[in-house]
DNA sequence: ATGCCTTCTAGCAGAAGA
């Protein structure tokens, strides 16, 4: 079972690449992040004619994540539990049936924090406080469990190209760092960590200042892995030859390959 | 030191992103 996730910076702009990279990736189910649009003009019925289902939680304008799958997608879930006021669209979750069992999947757009001295920080740390209490919950299922996206997490200074200028970023701030290695303790794996400590695998390059062509880049684009899932974890893949072509996004797709049976 | 670039909405500039 393939499953990937990618922050596609808008899927209006970026429908041909996303249609044209499902071809060419063939992934069983894609979690989508930065949809930018409303449930209404989410375009569904490209991704059925590409074979994929679509469960999609929308927002006018920013945010937004959907999940694409071959197979039917139940149990949807839009929304973290925990803050009413909240009306950021950042998190979906549905349960995908296959021949080996259940997978359950979400797609996770954590808040950016910039500025950190602004209100956005407290927002980002609380939501994390969020995610955090939501995993732990479906974490006691025991069942496989992706929690994919854009985690707007720096994880360490592997994932950065010049750690010292991002000492007091959002992404990068120890608060932060600290509320990341708490969802990872409750038992979730980094895919990508699982299978390297490389440096420099990046996922996310600026469009300003040729942050692509210098090689700036940032790790922040993560599947986490419930043990049930990481037992059965084969490979995991950066698409990085994605960010040359036409129009891209400023993320790529990150891939990874579970040892399930879809059918 | 700042902006660099891209997308959105609104309406021909400003917010948001990271």
């Amino acid at each position: 079972m393939r499953i990937a996730t990618w922050n596609v910076n808008s899927i209006k702009q970026r429908l041909e690449a996303v249609t044209t990279w499902l071809g060419d990736a063939e992934p069983d189910v894609v979690c989508l992040q930065e949809i930018k649009c409303t449930d209404e003009a989410f375009p569904r019925e490209a991704f059925l004619d590409c074979g994929y289902n679509a469960l999609v939680h929308g927002q006018k304008g920013f945010n937004g994540v959907a999940i694409l799958s071959r197979r039917p997608v139940e149990d949807a879930w839009t929304g973290l539990p925990g803050d009413d006021e909240d009306t950021h669209s950042r998190y979906i979750e549905g349960v995908i049936s296959t021949a080996d069992g259940v997978v359950r999947v979400a797609s996770i757009y954590l808040p950016n924090g910039n500025p950190s001295d602004s209100p956005k920080y407290p927002y980002k740390l609380a939501w994390m406080d969020r995610l955090i209490a939501h995993a732990r919950d479906r974490l006691a299922l025991e069942e496989p469990l992706v929690l994919a996206g854009d985690y707007n997490v720096i994880a360490d200074e592997r994932d950065v190209y010049d750690p010292a200028s991002w000492t007091d970023d959002a992404l990068f701030r120890p608060e932060t760092r600290a509320q990341f290695r708490r969802l990872l303790d409750l038992g979730l794996t980094d895919a990508l960590r699982a299978c390297s400590d490389e440096a420099g695998l990046y996922t996310f390059w600026d469009y300003q200042a040729g942050a692509w062509q210098r090689n700036k880049g940032l790790h922040i684009d993560h599947l986490l892995l419930s043990p049930e899932a990481a037992d059965r974890l084969a490979a995991v893949h950066i698409d990085k030859a994605v960010r040359a072509r036409e129009k891209p996004s400023d993320h790529v797709p990150v891939v990874v390959d579970l040892a399930i049976d879809v059918e």
